[in-house]
DNA sequence: CATGAATGAGCATTCATTCAT
DNA sequence: GATGAATGAATGCTCATTCAT
């Protein structure tokens, strides 16, 4: 409470007022993601950025605006590095799934990405449809890349041209997804246990066991 | 305030059926469902059953007994529902497994379990744990059903011995769920359209095509 | 719920229904006792009691009627109970007085009229004044018994005529049940041990000291 | 609902000076004393002290710390109070223990002493154990007080050095406080009527008497 | 008689939001 | 710009009492 005597007279920096914002989103972000989109506290969320909650409202419109900013430039840096994670060179289409879908398996298995997924279905999708849209933006985004890199490998004759390449792309990469949400981040596995890379490279085996030239694809109806 | 003269005396309330608690449970269930586990009021459960908030704890020990006993047993009637889904007869594994995968399929797209999906991933996991135990089982069993089809096409050598049973079946049943769950129900449909029927036909199609005998498995590792 | 089969058909005893009130007021008796006058719950006397809620409003108007009418029975109680310890025979005053205070003190101690007189003091006044009013009776009867021990005393010589009777009853009593009750009940004891033989040898060694004919009495101005 | 013209817009509430939670513990009090503890609301108190019920969550954890620390400091200023009762001068131990027990029995007569020795007894001591030890521990104080007294009375020879002083202290100070609460906050004078100043003047008498030099004092066994 | 069922009124506590300084 | 102070609107829970059976 008392200032603190001998303590330097020149604090090594200085908050700057422009990193408010910044500094809230991060802290909101956070929260959010420890105890869910409807119980942060807005309370909290200020003393955890170590301002009052009246500031807040000097920034944001509410409590919804914050979180729903805050959660909106997440899901654009996300969506930045989605973008990054395509596998540009490679010397086949298959290498290049492989590394993308690898890299994928890694993010999903993040315990972020868990958090994340558990937000946007329940809360966020309800709460702040803007924020999911953008996000799903970046799904289908990712869905259209692995459907492409399919399309390249049916090209250069690496895979078998009957092959739906869109339902293949979503069918992974759900699989993969779903099961890193539930068998991971929610703890199925402790009810069925599974190794977590036999559980990958068996899945892409299939996968690419279905894509492979003479399958026996029975093209829809 | 005013002497009701002659007046009839309209009871203050009504006895009615026994039925009491299911009623409430059902009213839980339906709030929950339309607005969330933490979102309901007592008070909205307890209206929309016919009864004042008081009754309620005559029934149960409080909102989140209430709730969580409601969900209880609806997993528990989904799960029996589930068991029902096995495909018992069927001339070959194949024609089983598709029979199963199908009714699989049409009850992921029922908003139903599009609602309960949510639910579970969101609020129940974190609000009600032996909840999502429960579900949890009968998600394994699941996998386990259609992992016990496989082996039995494997062993009738209709598929491939070498596919990953296990893993199959988790990524056909993760892969179909999650894409009911986004393109369905959260909508993602809007922003990359795909035939419901196409969908299905093509991912069982793959799915049967990394099963079939000649496949080009590689065994992981 | 069913009834128990191999039970013998005739019950050691039936319960007669002439019982259940007073059956009620002593669980009302004992739980007022145990948690006070506000804090009991109907339910929970009706449940001691062994009837249900609506069953105590077949004999008593409410709540307060029940506890009132439990508390003043045993006012009454206590009442006659009080009348009987007068010491009525004896060689001299001084010796009567003696088994009349030596009893007083030993019932003050009980446990039982350590709860009295706090609730008494607190909720009885406030709450049931009627049932207060009976017991102010008997606290005033009793002054007066003590009262006229001493006035015998004076008319037998054995004490100073000049000392004021009356308030010396007042005194004794009131200084031994306030000590009953600070230093037993509220356990003042911990704070200041005392032992309570010499407590009240003391105390009744200075009642009888400024009795003695002798004194040095300075009549009230 | 209607837009409102060009009204001054009077503010919904007012900044107020900074003892708000002086005025609060103030008003707390005050209906505590009236009341009792377990029935007043925080309501009533947040309206008495001219600010709402959320703002007392400002200032207290909760109601009871609210009480608890309204009562506390109460106590305090008393426990103050009674120090300075102390006579610290006089001509004589006689004279000093008069001019002290006469302020004591003025301010037990005070209607403040007699709701305090209502709420100790009956409901700080149940529900508020720290400030009934806080006040207990005055209780004993002021008792150590009186028995040092009385020693140096015995010391200077103006008292019988057989007198067992702490007992005296005790009983002399017990019955007087137990006579101001039943004979006058209690209303037992209309019952019994008697004198106040009387009342005093003869139990002093008494007192006196038996600490006389010449008194018979058998000393406990 | 006895009771399970039902309820209204009450109450402490929480929290997003607003205002005066 | 920043904040402490203030609040209204909710909301879960309790309990004495009443009614239909």
């Amino acid at each position: 409470m008392a200032p603190r005597a001998a303590e330097p007279a020149v604090p090594r920096w200085q908050r700057r007022p422009d990193d408010r914002p910044d500094t809230l989103m991060a802290s909101a972000l956070k929260l959010v993601k420890q105890h869910g989109y409807r119980r942060v506290r807005l309370e909290d969320i200020a003393a955890d950025a170590g301002v009052s909650k009246a500031t807040v409202y000097h920034y944001f419109d509410n409590k919804d605006d914050l979180i729903t900013r805050a959660l909106s430039e997440r899901v654009a840096e996300r969506q930045a590095e989605a973008e990054a994670m395509l596998a540009r060179s490679g010397p086949s289409a298959t290498q290049r799934l492989r590394v993308f879908l690898r890299h994928f398996w890694d993010v999903q298995l993040s315990p972020h990405a868990g958090a994340w997924q558990q937000l946007l279905v329940s809360e966020i999708v309800t709460d702040a449809p803007p924020v999911f849209r953008a996000w799903a933006k970046g799904l289908v985004n990712r869905w259209g890349v692995v459907e492409r890199l399919i399309h390249d490998g049916q090209a250069a004759r690496e895979f078998n041209p009957d092959v739906d390449a869109a339902v293949a792309a979503r069918m992974i990469l759900s699989g993969l997804s779903h099961q890193a949400l539930f068998h991971e981040h929610l703890g199925v596995k402790r009810l069925a246990p599974c190794d977590l890379d036999r559980l990958f490279e068996s899945a892409l085996a299939q996968f690419f066991a279905a894509l492979a030239v003479g399958s026996h694809i029975v093209p829809p109806r």
